[in-house]
Parts: C-alpha cells; structure tokens; sequence
DNA sequence: AATGAATGAGTGTTCATTCAT
DNA sequence: GATGAATGAACACTCATTCAT
C-alpha cells in the first residue's frame, strides 16, 4: 500500500506515451521512467508489453461499451439516448484526451482481439440503432450503418480536435453533433424517393 | 522490361503489409520477400523504411486531396459535389481497401509531417462547405466541423467494412452515405434556432 | 562487486582487437565475446562502437601528454626532460604494447578529432624543444620539427619491435633513444652555419 | 586502348581515397564514382576491393625500397647515400602526399602480408647502416635500429606535414632532416660514454 | 567489354525480458 | 518487493560481389 499507486502511474505514463506514439514507438524504458518506477517493477504488474498495451485498450474500450450499455437502460427513446451517448463521448474526451487518442490508435491493431461476445460500444451503439427502428423511430436501416454514421460523426470531430483543426471543450460541440448524428441516421433509410 | 516492375512490386506488397499489420508491426524483410525482391534491392528505390512509409502515404494521401479538388472545381451545388466526393471514397475503397487501410492507420503517425501549405482531403471537403454555407445552400457551420462529419460518415463506415461488420461494396451505400453526410451538415447548422 | 569489472574488461578487450586488426576489423561482437559479457551490455558503458574507439584513443593519448607535462614540469634541463619522455615512451609500451600499437593505428581517423586547446604529447615534445631553444641548450629549430625527429626516433623504433624487427624490452633502449633524440635535434639546427 | 586509362583513374582514385579515409572507410562504389567507371568495370581489373589496397599498397612499398636499393648501389659512402634517400623520400611525399599517406596508414594491416625475401625500404636503409658499420663510418650499432631512428626523423616529419604541423614542402627539409638521420644513427652507437 | 541492378551475408544497434542482489 | 545490469534475439541498413543485358 506504500507503492503510491505505481500501478496507476504506470498506467498513466503508458496512455499518454502511447497516445503520443503509438505503442511501438515507445518503449519499456520510457514508460518505467515517466511513471518514476525501475523497468523491473514493471513487469509485476505487467507481464508483457503487450499484455499493457491489451489491458489498457481492452479496460477502456469495454468500460465505454458498458457506460453506453447504461445509457441504453437508463433512457427511452432514440434522441435522448444518443444525445446522452454523444454527451458521453465528449466528456471523456475532454477529461482524458490521450486516452481516447490511444483507443482511437490503438483499436487497428488490438479490436480483433475482442471476444465476439463482449458488448462493445460499437454493439451498444447499433443495439440503440436497431431500437429506434423497431420502435419506428427512425426509417428503417441497417443498425451497424447508423452505428457507423453515429460513430463517425463522433470520432472523426475528436480526431479533428486532436489535430488543432477544431477549438474549444468537444462537449460544446455535444448538442449539435446530437443533430447531426440524428439526422445521419434518418437521411440514411430515407431510400431512394 | 529489366526491372519487371521491381519498384510496383514493392509498393504492393508494402501497402498489403502495412494495412495489416501496422508500418511497425512489418519487417522490412518481409516486404521484400512478398514483393519477390531482395531486401538490398529495396534500398535502392527507397532510403530508409520510414521514407517507404512516408512515401506510399504522401503520395496517396495528396492525391486523394488532389482528386477531390478536381470534383470540387468540377461541380458546382454542394450536393452533387458532395455526391461525386462519396463515390470517390467509396470506388477508393472498393478498388484497393488495402490503400485505404493503410491511410487509416499511417494517418496517427505521418499526418503530422503533411506540410501546411498542401491541399489535403480534409481541405478539400472543408472548402467545399465553406462554399455551401456562402452560397446559402446550407445553414452556417464551421466548415472544418462540417468537414468532420462528412468524412466520419464515410470513414467510419469503412472501418466497419474493414472489420466485417458491413458486407457488399461501399459503392453501394454511396447514395445513402451522401444523403447522410448532407443531412449531417444540415443539422450541425441547425443549432442556434 | 557485481560488475566484476565489466567495463575494464570490455577495454581490454577492445584494446587488444583494435591493435591487431583495427577499429574497423573488429566486430563489436568479437570485443563482447573477449570481454565475457554480452554484446547489448556493451552499449551500457558506450553509445557505439565509434565512441568506445575514440574514448579509448581520447583517454589514453591525453593521459601520455599530460604524463609528459608532468615531466616538463618536474624536470629542468633539455637532456634531462628528453630522457625521462623517452624512458616514458619506452614504460609504456613495454607495459602495453597493444595499447601503444592502437594509439599509433587509430591516430590516423581520430587524430583530427582532437580539439585544438588539449595538450597533446605533440604539443608537450614541441613545448620541450622551445624551451631547450629559448634557454640556448640547443641551437635554434622549429620546436615542431625538432619534436618530430625526437618523437620520430621513439615512434619507429617502437614500431620495428611491434613487427619483430627489434627484440628486447624497448626499456633497454631508453638511453640510446634518448641520445639519438638530442643529436637529432641539434643537427637540424646546425644547417645554416 | 580506348579505356583513357580506366586502370590509372581507378588507381588514382582509391589512392586518394584510402589516404583520406582508410581502406575500410571507402566503399568500392565510392572508388568507381570517383573514378568515373562503373562499379562492375572496376573488378575487371581486380578481383577484390582487399586486392586493390593490396597491389598498391605492395606496388608503391616495394618500389620504393627498389629505388632505395638503386641509391645504394650507385652511392658509395654513407653520408651520400642517406642524404639522397631522404631526397628521395621527400621528393616523393611532395610530388604524391596521398600515396606516401596511404603507405603510412595502410601498413598496419598491409605489412605483415610482404614476404621476408622481398627487399623493402626498411631493408635497403638498414643494409646501408650495415654497409657503413662494417666500412667503419659510424660507430656500431644494431642495423635494424639504426634504420628505425632514420626513417623516424624522415617518416614523422611527413606525418607532422600531413597534420598540418610543419608548412613547406618537405624537400626543403631534405638537408636538415639528412643530418639529423645521421647525427641519430652516430650517436645510437656512442654508448654509454 | 561495360553497365548498374540485384544479391545476401554481415554489422551496429535496440529493446523486451530476466534475474541476481 | 524493488532495482537496474545483463541478455540475446531481432531489426534496419550497408556494401562487396555477381551477372543478365
């Protein structure tokens, strides 16, 4: 309990310097010094590289489909819950850039990891999707589409927030990217007349 | 006729590498084994591994850029342009998804070396609202958060293709993928009333 | 205790490879397998090869000329500082013969590398003859002319040992070395008369 | 008989180049470039980039303790011979300073590989110091260092011209360093008295 | 004969991981 | 438990040499 919480710090040098360079471009090394540990003592707690990097993505990926998941039980209908979802993206991107940037970097080399049967916010997102077009809220669609136009419009403003190409707190942006996610959807099963 | 193509060999097999398994994750080693040249030989087109990288990723990604300008001054409403844009990153996909995937990934490390004064993607999307909210086609928006939306739509439902959650060409969403992307912009200028 | 002296050993090591083959003959595997430790522990005590090189040759070139500024100092005539120098060089060869022999080869690359306000034995021999030149113990000759005859007597004898050509302790030598030395300085500046 | 001398510009060329940097610091396409022939032109002529080095090394080593030899057939007293050895030896530093530096670096690995039945510089100059022990021109001494005090005077003075050291060209030393030679070897043999 | 692209063994260096203290 | 020196497998890259044209 004297350890000040070498874990947390561990975990925390490891998001920002991941978010920074990508997983393989940091190494073992400066990760142990920026969270003021040895490298040994690294490996209590970790048994790989790796196994960090996993654990990491794994933790705060799920963790995000679970929030999502509480969303979708806690809300009725599709406008509230994606408002409430989209709110949620930008808070924790505005509490914790680097870790969404190293979820954003990290997904294209550790997503296929993912058990078929954990509930991801990708799964949470069409489940809410799917919803709204069994309740006829929305035109119908296919709900892994509408995820991806949700999503999309989500990230792709956070991916331009991390580049400098877009001020300000993302939450600012939450209310119109509601809309916008929202009518990305609807235009979407609107078909062809 | 000597050189069979040695220099198209080893973008191929670059690309094909790169996209899956990350610029870090392959050995410069198995490039040239995929591409049926030695590793010396490599050297001789490209300096250094990062350069290949860097290279493959410039030129794709500048040429996207340089493609979506020509749209750009080829139409002239906003939904048209934004049309023909779509089905361009859709037929991008659905002729070489490996290109694509690889832009995805490089983009978190390479972007960044992009200078200022080149004409990218996001410029060209960007411009293009900018003309739409001038010309009074749609409402006011920022039009590097239109911008946003409109690529998170396309992209993000690449990814998902990418990821085998959605079947069939993208070409074939490309007219819902417009509508959506449209919709989008629509809505994020919708705010203030 | 635990590091049972690595570093000596990797010197030592080094030292001995470099003399018989030169820096560029040697691999810094074969300095790690001599030295008993493995080839990454070597890049604990030196950023690379070329570094270790020039450590070694920096070291052990400015320690002699410090050496002979001790005894430039201490010692008051001409004869007398000319052959305590001599007696040196010859110490310090028979101690080390390899590391003599790697001074000789490596001057060759790493001699320019040495900054021009460091006392070299050059420096130390020439500041010698001035002296000698100054207080009337010797007629007048450049100083460094005169410290490349001195030095030139000691430097291929110790070579013509190192090729088997002279057998014998080089300390047997010292004396007549040192009278060779000094006639060869006086006679340079005997031309004009 | 069109190659303009292909063999003396590649000859030429990594003469200046082994002087400069060493035979392991030059790449054999470095040579070529220099030379203005092709890489592969190159080992028409010789089979390896080791066997260059070698053959100009052996060519101009072996030639020069020829024309040593040549001096003391035709010179009869001590005195004369030595006197136009250094001529001779400074004659050729001024007309080829890279040649007599790539001899003076490319001994150490070069030297060992000349057969004892070769007659080298080292043996004329020590045959002539024999010559004139037995004819009773200078006190007795060991040959071999006697030979080693006289090429040191002469060898050194190159290398301190090489080094920027001593300005002029080194033929105007010829005179000086001539008796310093002799002084050397007279008074190596004075003994302890 | 000449060219220069291709080869591939070899090198210096890095870094995830281990382990004696 | 913690440390950090040691390990050694990999890797990017070089370059002497070959050979098809």
């Amino acid at each position: 309990m004297r350890s000040t919480g070498a874990r947390a710090k561990v975990e925390r040098a490891a998001i920002d310097l991941f978010a920074a360079r990508g997983v393989d471009g940091v190494t073992i090394g400066e990760v142990a010094a920026r969270a003021g540990v040895s490298q040994g003592a690294l490996y209590r707690h970790y048994p790989s590289k790796e196994d960090l990097a996993w654990n990491l993505f794994a933790t705060a990926y799920l963790r995000t489909g679970a929030e999502l998941g509480d969303i979708r039980r806690r809300e009725r209908d599709f406008r509230t819950r994606i408002g409430a979802m989209v709110a949620h993206f930008c808070a924790l991107y505005d509490r914790d850039p680097a870790l969404f940037r190293f979820m954003l970097i990290a997904q294209h080399n550790l997503l296929p990891r993912i058990g078929p049967d954990q509930r991801t916010p990708v799964d949470e997102v069409a489940e809410t999707v799917a919803d709204a077009v069994r309740a006829g809220e929305v035109p119908s669609v296919n709900p892994l589409a509408g995820a991806a136009a949700i999503l999309g419009v989500i990230l792709q403003t956070a991916v331009f927030h991390i580049y400098g190409r877009l001020p300000g707190a993302l939450s600012l942006r939450a209310a119109s990217l509601t809309r916008a996610a929202i009518a990305a959807v609807e235009a979407l099963g609107q078909g062809e007349r």
